[in-house]
DNA sequence: AACTCGGGGCA
DNA sequence: TGCCCAGAGTT
């Protein structure tokens, strides 16, 4: 297990790679990165910006989901996949957004998870995003680069590594951090290919030791 | 903890 | 054409 210190200096190197990571999202408020980041379950946020420009030229309150029937909203956001179920999550949190939150995105994770369509991933991208709450969002490219480098236990859950990472990594660089490790995730450390060969944090990464000792062995 | 939902992108 | 992508909800 890499101690506080590695983290840290495992971060710097990633941090150097990926100096400018942000929010890939396109949004340009809370409202509409509270729906892309929905929209974002299972599927590329690529895929998401395909469908957002367009969504968000046509709805663009709450009450706009609402107005419209369940089958046209279907049919708007048809080609990012789970769009049943995303359709109706987006009607339902329309509709708590206008009779508990005055029609604005909460600001709290715990407001947040209450609302459809809305994990602990999710409140920690609109939280930190959009209200410039400290947080790491854990995604599955935060998940594997965490586990692979050896920041956190491989059989830790989504919530244990969000905690490891929490108490390894300064608060003031959570934010950041979460970016980071998303795109070193996303373009290097890759889920089927890491690219170990050109990776500056190959002599301090659990799984890429492993990787090129099984290489050597053959 | 395991299962289900789903179309796009790429080999 | 079949594998890979990548969270929330339910049981």
């Amino acid at each position: 297990m890499m101690s506080k210190k590695q983290t840290i200096e495992a971060l710097d190197l990633i941090a150097e790679m990926f100096p400018d990571a942000e929010c890939e999202l396109t949004h340009s408020n809370p409202f509409e990165l509270l729906i892309a980041v929905v929209l974002s379950a299972q599927c590329t946020d690529a895929l998401v910006n395909k469908v957002t420009p367009g969504l968000f030229a046509k709805y663009k309150k709450p009450e706009d989901y609402i107005a419209v029937p369940l089958e046209e909203l279907e049919q708007d956001i048809r080609s990012i996949g789970l769009f049943r179920s995303k359709a109706k999550n987006i009607k339902k949190l329309s509709q708590a957004l206008l009779e508990q939150h005055n029609g604005e995105v909460p600001k709290t994770r715990e407001e947040l998870v209450k609302l459809a369509g809305v994990g602990r991933k999710t409140a920690n991208v609109v939280t930190s995003v959009a209200f410039g709450v400290p947080a790491i969002a854990v995604d599955t490219h935060v998940e594997r680069v965490s586990k692979r480098l050896g920041i956190c236990r491989w059989k830790d859950s989504v919530k244990e590594v969000e905690e490891t990472l929490m108490k390894k990594i300064p608060k003031e660089r959570w934010s950041d951090a979460h970016h980071q490790f998303i795109f070193f995730g996303r373009y290097h450390c890759k889920a089927q290919s890491p690219q170990c060969d050109t990776c500056p944090l190959l002599d301090r990464c659990r799984e890429g030791q492993k990787r090129m000792k099984a290489r050597e062995g053959k």
